[in-house]
DNA sequence: GCATTGTGGTGCGTGATACGCAACTGGAGA
DNA sequence: TCTCCAGTTGCGTATCACGCACCACAATGC
C-alpha cells in the first residue's frame, strides 16, 4: 500500500487505529465518524466499527443517537482502577498522610508525564485553608516545586525540550528565564528538595521532594504546600525536611536501597 | 443481521481483546502475559502483540525488563480530557463553585456507574473544615445522598441489583434494610432531594439533588457537604433549595426544559 | 553446574477477519 | 419534496492478525 502513514503505534493494526481514536477524542472532545475517518486515512465504515466496539466497552459514548462521540465513563472506571494501582499512589498514601498531618498542609504526589507534572494523589492537610485540588490535573514543570524537581531529575534533555519555547509566566515570580531555571535546578539536585513561591499562583508555597524507585531513579515528587503567609521563608527549610523524610520513606518502600545523601535512613519495609 | 446477539465486545475482535486486557489489568492490578493470554482464550503471542500495542500508548506499562504489565499513565491523560469533555462537568462548574460560595461547603457532581456512584468534580467551599477529596471515587449507592439520588432516579431493575446483597454498613446511621431504603427513595423521588446523616462517616453530612439531559432523565447528581454541625437538621432544607436551584441550573443549561418530574414513578413495571 | 521448566519475545505461512465498497436510513435544509 | 450528508450495514475479498515453532533468558531442581 503506497502511502503507509508513519507506524507510530506498531503492533496490532486495529488495536492500534482504536486507540488512535481514544486520543483523536482527547485532543478534539467531540468527533464524528467521518472525521475520525479521515483522521485515520480508514474508510468510514472501518472507523465506524472501532468506535462501536470502543462503545461496547464503555470507553467512548455516543451523543444522542446519530450523534458525534466522545470519551465515556469507561475511560475514568480506568483511571480509578490505574491510580489505585500504582506503587507511587499505594505505597505514598500511608506517608503522605501522616505527613499532611505533621505539617497541617496539603500534600501532593505527582510524576513526570511528558513534559508535564501530572498530579496523581492529594492529602488533605489538618490547616483551614485547603489548596484546591490537583488530582489528574496536569501542570506545567517550572512553575511548581513538584515540576522543578521532577525536571530536575529528568533524563537528560528534557530540560531543553522544556525550555525550547517560551516559558508561561503565572506570577511576576515565575521562573521564566531558562538559564536561572537551570541554575534553581542545579539547587535542587544539590540540596534534595524544591521550593515554589507566589510561582504558580501568588499566595501559594509548596515544598517538593524526590520519590526513589528500586533502580534509583526518580519516579515521583512528594509536596507540601499551603499558604505563603504560612509557609514562611523561616519555616520552609524545617518543613522541607519533613517532606524529605517523608520522601525517602516511601521511596525504601517501593524497593530503594541508595544511599541516604539526604541524611536520613529510610526504613526498610521487610519483603 | 440477527444471530449475533450474545457477543459480548462486539465489533472488531482484536480491538475488543485489547479492551479486555485493560479491563483485566483494571480488575487484577498485574498480571503477565501468559497469564492474559489464558484469560483471553488466545495464544500468547497474540496476548504478547496485544499489550505491546497498549503499551506503544501508554496505555499499560510493563514492570521492569521483562516483568509483568499494569496500567499506564495514557489512561490517565485520557481520564483528564475525560472528565474536562463531559458535559456535566463542564456545565456544572461554574454553577457548582458559586453554590460551593453560597452555601461555603464542599460541592460534587457524581454520576451512576453501574452500581456505584461515581464521583466527577468537586468543588471546594469557603469554610475551613474541607472533606477529603473524592474525585475518581466510586462510593456504593445507599450511603450519600448523592448515591440515593442517583438510585432513586435509576432504571427499574438497578434497585434489586443493589439490594440483592447485604447493604454495607459504614457507620450506624447507614440504611442497611431494603424495605427501608426503598421508602426513603420513594421520599426523595417526592421531594426532589436526598440526605446523608452521619451515614457514609460520623460527622459527615450532604444533600444532594438530581440534575436532568435533555431528555428529561436524570444524568448525575449534585450535592453539597460539611461537618453535621454546621449541616444542622434544621439548616438542611434551606440547604436543599439552594443545591435544587443549582441544579435546575445546570440541568437547563444541558438542554432540559421540562420540569421536575419528582414523584414520578412511571417508568416502572412491575410485575 | 547442567538440565528443566517457565517466562517474555519473535519470524513466518495461512486462513480467519477486518477492511473497503456500495447501498441504506434518517434528519436537516433548500 | 428533493437533495445532501451524516451514521449505519451486508458482502466479498485481500489483508493482517493469528497460532505455531522457536529463541533468549531466569529461576528453579538435582
Amino acid at each position: 500500500m503506497g502511502n503507509e502513514v508513519e507506524r507510530e503505534g506498531g503492533g496490532v493494526q486495529s488495536v492500534d487505529r482504536a486507540l488512535s481514536v481514544l486520543k483523536l477524542l482527547a485532543r478534539h472532545g467531540e468527533l464524528g465518524v467521518s472525521e475520525l475517518a479521515a483522521e485515520l486515512g480508514v474508510h468510514r465504515s472501518t472507523a465506524f466499527r472501532l468506535v462501536a466496539t470502543l462503545e461496547n466497552h464503555d470507553l467512548v459514548h455516543q451523543n444522542g443517537d446519530r450523534g458525534r462521540y466522545r470519551l465515556g465513563v469507561g475511560v475514568l472506571r480506568l483511571a480509578g482502577a490505574t491510580t489505585a494501582r500504582l506503587d507511587v499512589v499505594q505505597e505514598g498514601r500511608p506517608v503522605g498522610s501522616r505527613l499532611a498531618a505533621e505539617v497541617g498542609e496539603t500534600v501532593n504526589i505527582a510524576i513526570l508525564d511528558r513534559d508535564e507534572a501530572l498530579y496523581l494523589d492529594q492529602m488533605a492537610g489538618t490547616s483551614a485553608l485547603q489548596a484546591h485540588n490537583w488530582t489528574g490535573r496536569r501542570i506545567a514543570l517550572h512553575a511548581t516545586s513538584n515540576g522543578k524537581v521532577l525536571l530536575a531529575h529528568a533524563p537528560e534533555g528534557r530540560f531543553e525540550e522544556v525550555t525550547a519555547g517560551r516559558l508561561a509566566r503565572y506570577t511576576d515570580r515565575t521562573v521564566t528565564d531558562a538559564a536561572r531555571l537551570r541554575e534553581e535546578l542545579d539547587a535542587v539536585r544539590e540540596r534534595g528538595y524544591a521550593t515554589a513561591v507566589d510561582e504558580l499562583e501568588v499566595g501559594l508555597t509548596a515544598v517538593a521532594a524526590p520519590v526513589f524507585g528500586a533502580d534509583g531513579r526518580v519516579v515521583a515528587s512528594l509536596s507540601a504546600s499551603g499558604p505563603t503567609f504560612r509557609l514562611a521563608a523561616e519555616r520552609l527549610p524545617a518543613v522541607a525536611d519533613q517532606v524529605m523524610a517523608a520522601a525517602v520513606e516511601i521511596s525504601s518502600r517501593l524497593g530503594w536501597y541508595g544511599r541516604a545523601r539526604f541524611g536520613q535512613q529510610g526504613k526498610r519495609d521487610k519483603s
